[in-house]
DNA sequence: TAATTATATTACGTTAACGTAATATACAGA
DNA sequence: TCTGTATATTACGTTAACGTAATATAATTA
């Protein structure tokens, strides 16, 4: 129990989280200078917290979903704000609706085009199979 | 059964097929110049089938799925194929098969953020159920 | 103190996916 | 024949999301 606040108590440089994720410093100053990261300054050398990786996280998914920065950044603005104050949680609420139709359309879609590549699948499949010349393939 | 054909036997021009779908004639042209599409001329008027028009409608789902315009070109290569050719439906099998994948892999993210989502906005609507002291907004 | 090594900061380059004129061409109507 | 109107063709501009030096700065190490 308290080797996870050891864990949370970590630090990072652009480097390191490179490394670790999997993408450039580029990318991660970058994704700064949009404001997607913040991180704290020690000197020159940004410091990040596990925090910061978290967003990091989330934005590296986001771009798996075909999302774009400006999209993550609002996603992760509505992570940032106190739901306890009740004019940010109306706000939250209303985003995050929005974002969560943004996502289930999506879904919906991914949903259509892999059915309709499932039947080319089928089809193929069962040509493959019917009339087979070249079994040594198997 | 014959109003059918008479639909499939209808041509379109770029400004048709741009109003009825919603898009621009330029995207329209730019995703030929792409080889996305390769429709007839008459002249120096393009003329654009009904298969013409499926594929447009099939470019702009992957679109909406945050496909890139290469990818989608991939996926209508796919279809373009003929599976009576075994060579052919053994390329086609293995393509589809990776598309299959990375389209699959795309929804679990969505799934992902969007349970993610969810968890915020319940706890939003935890709060302001609780404790709330502006009812005037219901 | 000099030379490395690490991180950061311009700043120009690149690819994708179009937008936006400006110009050309062709065909229809007065 | 002149004038619109419709479609097409350069071709330059734009935004997003970085890539890629080149240079500066700061902390280490020899």
């Amino acid at each position: 129990m308290n080797t996870d606040l050891i864990t949370r108590d970590k630090i990072y440089t652009v480097p390191e989280l490179a490394r670790e994720l999997g993408l450039t410093e580029r990318s991660i100053r970058f994704y700064e200078s949009k404001g997607l990261l913040s991180p704290k300054r020690a000197g020159n050398t940004r410091v990040f917290t596990y925090k910061d990786r978290a967003r990091l996280i989330i934005i590296m998914r986001g771009k798996r979903t075909g999302t774009s920065l400006a999209g993550i950044k609002k996603i992760l603005d509505l992570y940032d704000a106190d739901p306890k104050h009740h004019k940010q949680a109306k706000a939250v609420l209303n985003g995050i609706k929005e974002r969560i139709t943004i996502f289930e359309e999506q879904r919906e879609e991914l949903k259509i085009v892999l059915d309709e590549l499932e039947l080319i699948k089928n089809n193929c499949l069962k040509i493959l199979g019917k009339d087979n010349d070249n079994p040594s393939d198997f």
